[in-house]
DNA sequence: GTTAGGTGATTCAAATTTGAACGCGCCATT
DNA sequence: AATGGCGCGTTCAAATTTGAATCACCTAAC
């Protein structure tokens, strides 16, 4: 391990397009939550989540794993989302220290007025400009990627930062509202 | 327009590895660069997109632009590396408005320390994950995105939030150690 | 039964980001 | 040479994020 190997200019190319592209098309996808529901990008995120769990209730824990978010981070947005009504803490009965983020009917009826224009969205600035096969070519490659920096980077660090291995069902986004 | 196009199996994955695979990635840099430097990710690229500019100097509305920050988000952190002796701000004679950030020699030399590693971890984590035709899709498709939403999205909005509507060269990213 | 080791979530202060408002200098019209 | 429109960078308060404690609780070994 001696000279970096630097990227080649089609790396470079695909490296600046994967971070712009995804700065450019976050920015959008803010913007127009926030004005149409008053909703932040994580905010909508966490309610898509719940939507598609089980009994529309996810561990604090398991959320910021799936959301690749600070526990800290979580408690605070569940926290500003618990008092718009949009969701719910649920304690559970086996395990005191744990808590559930329980989706209400109204944060799933805000979901649901908030998906068509978000998806939309997300249709008409990527996918639709992508080619099927890139757009394969981004859910296996990526999704590969994603995977294994989920699990184990080669030698060691934690992603987290705090204490979290992150395990689990992995991003299996589930049937509804979500993405 | 009526029903909503949703997601179809293969769209949902590429978008969820998408997102998921980039908030892993920059965690990781993040974490990188923070404990081995004391860089943050968004001065790291400070530091890369002045190294490859002309003179080593970028106005601060363009340097915003290619980095889709926001102004004022620009300003803190050019404060903060200014403190650190990383950049220097200088005046232009002909536009007393205009500001250059104009990269040291001190943050020159910490970009060179940094970048091996830096680079070195984007390769691992992702760029050697992909198959070359990944990669080129990403370039490709991802790039295509990015030009479109850089430019003007279908009908309105404006992206950056303040007034810029980001214009000039693009992210031509230079030779230098930028990536 | 108790204790050591973790795990789960929250708390807290500090750092950063956001977006609107501001001040100022450029420039095309009058 | 005045005037108004604008672009540029900064300022400011409020919102959010971060990471290191902290507290409570579960679990397995003593």
């Amino acid at each position: 391990m001696g000279h970096t190997r630097w990227l080649n200019e089609e790396e470079k190319r695909a490296w600046t397009a994967f971070t712009t592209a995804h700065a450019l098309l976050y920015r959008h996808l803010e913007q127009r939550l926030k004005r149409d529901f008053g909703l932040s990008g994580l905010q909508y995120e966490i309610l898509a989540r719940l939507s598609g769990a089980p009994d529309r209730e996810l561990r604090m824990a398991e959320l910021a794993c799936a959301l690749v978010n600070s526990k800290s981070g979580l408690t605070y947005q569940i926290g500003q989302m618990e008092k718009a009504g949009l969701v719910r803490r649920r304690s559970c009965p086996s395990d005191e220290r744990a808590v559930y983020a329980v989706l209400t009917d109204e944060g799933m009826a805000l979901l649901e007025r908030a998906a068509p224009g978000h998806v939309g969205l997300v249709r008409e600035l990527l996918i639709d400009v992508l080619t099927p096969d890139q757009v394969r070519a981004l859910a296996d490659g990526l999704g590969e990627a994603s995977r294994r920096m989920a699990a184990g980077p080669g030698e060691a660090s934690p992603p987290v930062a705090d204490g979290t291995t992150c395990s689990g069902p992995g991003p299996e986004v589930a049937a509804g509202l979500d993405a």
